[in-house]
This record gives C-alpha cells, sequence and structure tokens, in this order.
DNA sequence: AATCGTTCCTGATAGC
DNA sequence: TGCTATCAGGAACGAT
C-alpha cells in the first residue's frame, strides 16, 4: 500500500524524466478512477498540458501544469503510476494512459480501484492542500508540534498517526513501525503520550520514513516504483506482517489486532 | 468539533 | 478439485 516513501520514490523517479514534457493525448478506460467530471472533460483539461514538475503531498503525486493547473493522482490501495515505452503490452487493470510528446506514456494502472485521478484549479488546489496536515520530513513538522495535536485527541495513538488532517503520508505499515521504534503502545490514547514519548514518536515517523525512502519503499505485494520495480524495505520491517514472529529486540511473539477496522502489529514487551 | 462506522474493489488464501 | 467465504486497507462520507 503506497503511503510517503512509496510516493517519493515515485515522484523522484518522474522528475527526472516528466518535467518539460507535455501531455498529447489522454484515454480513460475506467471512468470511476475520476470521480470529479466525465473522463471526456478530463482528458480535454489535460491535452496540450505541458508538465512543469512533479510532486509529493501527502501520499499524492502532483503534476504541476502552470495555468493548466494541477493533476492529481492518489494511488489508492493497489495504484501504480509506470513509465512505459507504447509498446509495452496493455493490462486488463489499466485505468488510463498518458501518452506524452516524446512518444512515452504514463499508464496508471490499480487493480482494486481505490485511486483516483483529478484535475485541479489553483484555488481548488491551494483548498484542498490547506485541508491536510503537515509534512512529517518538512521543518514544520516538530515535535512541539506534534505534542500540541496529540494533546487534543483521545482516540488511540496508532489510528490517530494515520489521520491526514494531521500528520500526512503515514499509513497502517509506518504508523506500527514508528510505534514500535518510539516503544509506545499503539492502544494509547493520543492525549497521554509524555512529552518525551512525543519526542520519541517525532524522531521514529522520521526515521522510518527517511530509510523506507533509501530503500525505495515496502513492497508486500502490489506496490511498484514507476519502473515497475519491487521496494526494498519489506526485509526492514520490524513488526508489520510478522504477527507470531519473535520481536527483533526481545524474541517475545509480535501480536496483531485490528483497531479502526485496520491491522495493528506490535511487541507488547518493548511497546508500553 | 471530534469520533466512529461504512463504503468502494478484486486477488489471494483458507476452509470445506 | 472446485467452490465459497473471508481478508487486505486509503480516504471520503454520513451519523452521532
Amino acid at each position: 500500500m503506497p503511503e510517503l516513501p512509496e510516493v517519493e520514490t515515485i515522484v523522484r523517479d518522474l522528475s527526472r524524466v516528466a518535467p518539460g514534457r507535455a501531455i498529447a493525448a489522454v484515454e480513460v478506460l475506467r471512468p470511476d478512477l475520476v470521480p470529479d467530471e466525465p473522463p471526456e472533460a478530463f482528458a480535454a483539461g489535460l491535452t496540450g498540458a505541458r508538465i512543469r514538475s512533479v510532486t509529493r503531498r501527502a501520499k499524492n503525486i502532483l503534476f504541476d501544469l502552470g495555468e493548466r493547473g494541477f493533476l492529481r493522482v492518489n494511488l489508492g490501495m493497489t495504484g501504480r503510476l509506470l513509465a512505459a515505452p507504447p509498446d509495452a503490452p496493455l493490462d486488463s487493470h489499466l485505468g488510463a494512459r498518458f501518452t506524452l510528446n516524446d512518444g512515452s506514456e504514463l499508464r496508471y494502472h490499480d487493480v482494486r480501484r481505490f485511486g483516483l485521478l483529478a484535475r485541479h484549479d489553483e484555488d481548488t488546489n491551494a483548498a484542498w492542500d490547506a485541508s491536510l496536515g503537515a509534512e512529517p520530513l518538512s521543518g514544520a513538522f516538530t515535535p512541539e508540534h506534534l505534542a500540541a495535536l496529540a494533546a487534543r485527541s483521545r482516540v488511540a495513538v496508532k489510528t490517530w498517526l494515520m489521520d491526514q488532517r494531521r500528520i500526512v503520508g503515514v499509513g497502517n505499515i509506518y504508523a506500527s513501525e514508528a510505534l514500535f521504534r518510539a516503544g509506545i503502545d499503539p492502544r494509547r490514547p493520543a492525549n497521554t503520550l509524555t512529552p518525551a514519548e512525543v519526542e520519541r514518536l517525532h524522531e521514529a515517523v522520521r526515521g522510518v520514513l527517511t530509510e523506507a525512502i533509501e530503500f525505495r519503499g515496502t513492497t508486500l505485494l502490489d506496490y511498484r516504483d514507476a519502473s515497475g520495480e519491487r521496494g526494498g524495505f519489506a526485509r526492514r520491517l520490524r513488526v508489520y506482517d510478522r504477527a507470531g514472529e519473535p520481536c527483533t529486540t526481545c524474541g517475545a511473539a509480535v501480536d496483531r489486532i485490528v483497531q479502526g477496522g485496520r491491522s495493528t502489529f506490535f511487541c507488547a514487551h518493548c511497546q508500553r
């Protein structure tokens, strides 16, 4: 499932090839992936636009199209944005294709179709951006910022970490991993964390995301980078998807619980 | 305002 | 062997 490190990996790859190219043609094969407008309007709105830059906001890929606004791609659970040669075979889960003016293609592929494609004008984009929380790898994300947010919520800290209105980019995998690194029980209400624990959590979030980017993200099953390659961080996971296996620190069996309908993995001995 | 539950989707897997 | 039920979860949305 693509979280911040996976999306960042794709963005960095596409940043080396896409800027300067123009979108020559758009074909939407799965209209439900474009929820905001008819696929014809979406395609017409993008055709001819030149890509200025490719950036990331939260778990979204943003193509800056200058006066043509922005193209936002959210990969959902199983989305892939692939830079493909035009003769690559088409897959049955292909949702949309963007033909660029050098003949290359960007293909959006999504088995479960939880992802979405959307156009933003300047105002829409600003409002959307403002609705999202702090980028955890930016300077605005400080222990003080995290502490102020945590003090306001009684939600279990693991569920709380995944709420994109507060801190963005952390999903199910890295929430469990960050809490393990910080030694905090995922069931603790956010407002019960001590200043020292908030400090550790802040460091753990930044650390795990930074390392996962270095390893080009986590592939358990579906995630692929823009070249179709798997990420290498799965081997470094300490608790996620390791229920019943020994904790890498103490040897006790890793636990799996369900919070808010999502799996949480943790070590009850190391996390208090 | 904060919180919680529901919904979307289909491939992989478990169980009979 | 082949069928069916269950599970995986990001984010929008509605209800409380």
